[in-house]
DNA sequence: GACGGCATTAGACTAAGTATCAGTTAATAA
DNA sequence: TTATTAACTGATACTTAGTCTAATGCCGTC
């Protein structure tokens, strides 16, 4: 997520440059915490308190449209945004719902079978799950 | 899937064999289309036109928990469900949703460095995304 | 065949996200 | 600086997917 180079798409596409538009924008900048839509709404609300949640989802929609963040599934909970945009994988705890990134790159030579057989691949997901050392600490 | 060996599972948890549990497992039994919860609703009630989606819902629970069958979001739509419980990978297709599954492991000596400082690893998810023969058939 | 308790149903409810539209505002030009 | 206008926002209703609950039903055992 690169603020300038987000604006400097909005106005490419003759979008204009609005406050709540920077405010998401700002929220996200930096955050690695991979955020739901849900958590970028409460924060945005501290600069607008009477955002509507229809504009911070059009935003996020926005974003990811633009290439500037990625929506994450994790298959327990909202979606989230990744703002690291390149390759990585993931992992997530199984606890308490924490994701790091990890350096990860599906090596070429190891694709299966299928996606030489007629199968155009676009992409790749890599999720790891398992529990994090502050819940290993905790529980045991 | 395994009715017998669920069905086992059921009666070794003191719970009760019902028709309708015995249906979900039936409709279940060798799909490899990988069914939303949805689909499997619509299958039942061809047997028992007026089963409540609440019970489907609580009979995939139970087949989840007993590992009969695997729970998958692919984040583009309602929860779907994996008769396959061995390990592998999928296929998505962008365009028609289709899934296949592909045989896939990851190589242990492939895992990246976080997961051996302090995060204990207990699986792993690895989603495939493209366009299938047939779509790119059509599309051009 | 009767009984006890787990299971099912219907329907209200919730969470997350989407669609619509009247009113507002950013960006451009005069 | 003001006028213009297309783009944007907020409020609200809606949709989808799934969960909860209370009353009723029925499986399995005796």
């Amino acid at each position: 997520m690169d603020v300038p180079r987000a604006i400097a798409k909005y106005r490419a596409g003759g979008q204009k440059i609005t406050p709540q538009r920077l405010a998401v924008m700002r929220v996200l900048e930096g955050d690695r915490s991979h955020p739901a839509a849900a958590a970028v709404v409460e924060r945005v609300r501290r600069e607008f308190p009477f955002v509507s949640p229809a504009t911070v989802y059009r935003v996020l929609e926005e974003l990811v449209a633009m290439e500037e963040i990625v929506p994450l599934d994790f298959g327990n909970g909202p979606m989230r945004f990744d703002t690291n945009t390149a390759e990585h994988a993931h992992l997530v705890c199984e606890v308490c719902g924490r994701v790091d990134d990890v350096e990860w790159r599906l090596a070429a030579d190891a694709l299966p079978e299928p996606l030489r057989q007629g199968y155009a691949l676009k992409g790749a997901r890599v999720f790891f799950s398992g529990c994090c050392p502050d819940c290993r600490g905790r529980s045991g």
